[in-house]
DNA sequence: ATCATTGTTGACCACTTGGACAAGAAACTA
DNA sequence: TAGTTTCTTGTCCAAGTGGTCAACAATGAT
């Protein structure tokens, strides 16, 4: 088996915390090893480059959210219900953001993807397939809903892209004004958005 | 007078590009200055850093940019027919940028901000500016929309940041996507999130 | 005990980076 | 013409960058 160490996993937590706080270009091989404390020639051991890191990263986020997402959007939970109790998880987590680093930090999705899809196509892809599983979720709720008929039409796919364009172009501004407060209605405006039948209710 | 030049122009303009192309941290100083074809002595001979160059850059953006705004939200055309326009203007031209450049860019306030936010505070500030003329745009367009009735409610303010969250969301994901098409039903979507009273017509 | 595997260390390198600078060139002014 | 201001040029530098490497240490298997 040879020698063993949680380096790999120091290096994926230490990546994903700086690129998120700063950003993917901001953020130097040095620094992450730095606050992974971790020799650069391990890094090297454990990956290609920091483009490498950054996509493992990003699954390892993905893995570690899985059980609290399928939990939120299990069946078990009125469709339109799923949808209000995701965004008031974000809206927290955000808010916590915000009191423990000082900054509401946004989605690390978009923030790095937006930086590099012009120079990385590992990233993009990879951040590209990390949101169509966000908008599956969506996606499955509003189809839920219409079926039971809280909400209107039968074009699930299409509204949970507006949906999420929404709710990404909200996280993004709450990042820039470094404030969480405009994402308490994320909610709420989603009912709006989907001619949801109880709009404006919650 | 002394010697004059419009190498500042030159620089203003290669800043813009290259970061929208790219972005802020994958854009050295070098890099601009070779496609301003300017030296980096002339560089410094205008601006103290990059920083400094990025904001006077938004700056001459924001201005270039203002006959067309002005036009498009002009209080001669019918409220919501200034947000159609203007969404389909947006539109157009995201789809030039993928033709020309081979990349849809997306905004580049937003592209920048979420880049710098944490850790460039006069760039912060500025995009924040520019973001507050935006939403004053919509804003105006949707009051007028209330006042004439096509639209409901009285939160012109409110709908108008829901507006842009959505607006801003939409364009980061083509971005990303690499795919300007869902941007063609921006103008749809808004009449729909904003409860417009003939809303899907177009 | 020895041995292959796997992870660690820290020195090392070529290259790029932001930024300073002094000398010169172009324009306008007196 | 001489002088002043504004812009340009090319060189130079210290610090930081991504990335390599060979020697070393821990682990489990035989």
């Amino acid at each position: 088996m040879g020698r063993v160490s949680d380096a790999k996993e120091r290096l994926l937590e230490a990546a994903k915390g700086l690129i998120w706080e700063q950003s993917y270009g901001a953020v130097t091989v040095d620094a992450i090893c730095r606050r992974a404390k971790v020799q650069k020639g391990s890094f090297y051991h454990f990956f290609d480059d920091k483009s490498e890191l950054a996509v493992a990263s990003l699954e390892a986020d993905w893995q570690a959210r899985q059980p609290v997402l399928a939990e939120i959007f299990s069946r078990n939970h009125p469709p339109l219900d799923r949808l209000q109790n995701f965004f008031e998880h974000v809206y927290q987590c955000q808010k916590k953001l915000q009191k423990e680093c000082g900054y509401v930090l946004g989605c690390p999705l978009f923030n790095l993807g937006s930086e590099v899809c012009t120079r990385d196509e590992k990233i993009r892809k990879k951040v590209l397939a990390l949101v169509k599983g966000y908008i599956r979720y969506f996606e499955s709720a509003i189809r839920d809903a219409q079926e039971e008929g809280s909400v209107a039409g039968d074009n699930a796919g299409l509204k949970a892209r507006w949906l999420f364009s929404y709710f990404e172009g909200a996280l993004t501004q709450a990042r820039i004004e470094n404030d969480a407060s405009s994402l308490r209605s994320l909610g709420a405006v989603a009912l709006h958005l989907l001619d949801a039948k109880l709009a404006m209710a919650a």
